[in-house]
RNA sequence: GCGACCGUAGCUCAGUUGGUUAGAGCGCUGGUUUGUGGUACCAGAGGUCGGGGGUUCAAGACCCCUCGGUCGCCCCA
């Protein structure tokens, strides 16, 4: 008989098991209870959306759009795609439901996202963000409440320490297109100095060539025209608001003129928390904001602000995964016992104790077995000189102090 | 899309300039030992060396293709 190739993992998918699987658990658990002091919505979404959702807040053109999206026909001929970003699919979900009715509205949203890349350290193909949003909104203030709540996250996930809040703004259109203007012109005069890469960028993405990695490219991107000399006094006083709000909470931030976006819909601020622990993909928890974007898909001119933060990089920098213990485990170090095992481990349960039992295998090593497994109470269930016996470990925590208290009284 | 490195038991790996029946540790199964105990010893199961093709008397080692993995470039919504 032939044998078949056994079927593997499509790539740059993950099965996440053990301690990956509860360090991701970790982060989502934690951004629930923080999003949630801070007042943020949760959302469900589908995971498929119209391509068009996609296409028109994009741009058609763009190589994210032509390249990199799951997109496919599905048996009624519509042309669907598995979503690659929350942002957009939000958007649609406050215009198709009407939900200008409750605006401002502050929204968080998690689960998996789908982007055809080359798979490296911390970028899969499918891979998961948690996201906040305020649609809405058209005051720094909710840039500061949003910045500020992410600061807090990182904080409580214990991974604030070697990340920094960079932070840049983009201006107000009159202000960002002045600025993107005196730029091309200012490279094309730098043509001949420029990598190969970046002059492609010129024509396609010029200010993309602010945070390019050639050494090349460094030292024209330094001395490039910033933003600041072309700020309106409007965009001026809305950074300072921002900035000013960041103070008063005590968010440390640092300024980075090179940090930008590459589409038109954004405006003001941009920000990323970076980290140099996660090699080239160093960004941790990034976004800005894009009152641009509504409109792009039809709808009413509407300000809105948001981040997104992918959920297997947060997992990647926790400390250590705390591992899940048992509160108590039982061995079954003679099979007449099975029977009482059961049953105590029944009532430890509904008591909300963690439980395992360990009755399998050779009786004389299940005690072995057993006291490998994390767990608060180690309890030996045996017969010795015929009658049934019971002996506690306990590791002298309080939970085993609950536990063993718990078992001296339902016996 | 481009580049570098990698792919040998369930896991982590060794395998000498190609040369008999492919190894270790851990884990697993069984046995012995110990007995308020996470010990030690013995034995066993488990591999068509990622897959396909080629060179050779001979390939886990060399060549080509392919599929995966890792890291970087590009891209980054």
């Amino acid at each position: 008989m032939a044998k078949i190739q056994t079927p593997q993992a499509v790539r740059g998918t993950q099965d996440m098991f053990g301690e990956t699987e509860e360090r991701f658990v970790h982060v989502v658990a934690t951004f629930e209870r923080v999003r949630k002091l801070y007042g943020f919505k949760g959302l469900q979404l589908p995971v498929i959306e119209p391509t068009a959702v996609f296409s028109r807040s994009l741009g058609e053109a763009t190589d994210v759009v032509s390249k990199e999206m799951y997109t496919f026909e599905d048996r009624g001929g519509d042309s669907i795609t598995l979503r690659p970003e929350f942002t957009a699919g939000i958007a649609r979900a406050y215009l198709t439901n009407g939900w200008q009715q409750f605006a401002p509205m502050k929204l968080s949203v998690h689960g998996p996202l789908f982007r055809y890349e080359r798979p490296q350290k911390g970028r899969y193909r499918q891979f998961h963000q948690i996201d906040a949003e305020i649609i809405g909104a058209g005051e720094p203030a909710a840039d500061v409440e949003l910045l500020v709540m992410a600061d807090q996250l990182l904080k409580e996930l214990g991974i604030n320490d070697g990340v920094t809040l960079q932070l840049n703004t983009l201006g107000d259109t009159p202000s960002r297109d002045a600025w993107r203007a005196a730029l091309v012109g200012y490279f094309n005069d730098h043509k001949g100095a420029l990598s190969e890469d970046s002059l492609s960028r010129l024509e396609k993405n010029p200010l993309r060539i602010l945070d390019s990695k050639d050494p090349k490219d460094r030292p024209i991107a330094a001395a490039a025209p910033v933003i600041d000399d072309y700020l309106s006094g409007e965009a001026q006083d809305f950074f300072g608001a921002v900035t000013a709000g960041l103070d008063a909470a005590g968010v440390a931030w640092t300024r980075n003129a090179a940090l930008v976006r590459g589409l038109d819909y954004y405006r003001h601020t941009a920000f990323e928390f970076v980290t140099d622990r996660l090699g080239a993909q160093g960004t941790v928890l990034g976004g800005g904001r894009y009152d641009g974007l509504i409109e792009n898909l039809g709808g009413p001119a509407t300000p809105a602000v948001g981040w997104a933060a992918g959920i297997e990089r947060l997992a990647m920098l926790l400390e250590h995964g705390s591992q899940d213990k048992f509160d108590a485990v039982i061995v079954v170090e003679n099979d007449d016992r099975l029977s009482d095992a059961i049953r105590l481990a029944r009532k430890l349960r509904a008591a909300h104790f963690a439980t395992e039992i360990v009755a399998t295998g050779s009786p004389r090593k299940r005690f072995d077995k057993a006291a490998k497994l994390p767990a608060h109470t180690l309890i030996s269930l045996s017969v010795a000189d015929g009658a049934p016996s019971m002996r506690i470990r306990g590791e002298g925590s309080e939970i085993a102090a609950r536990v063993e208290a718990f078992i001296v009284g339902a016996n």
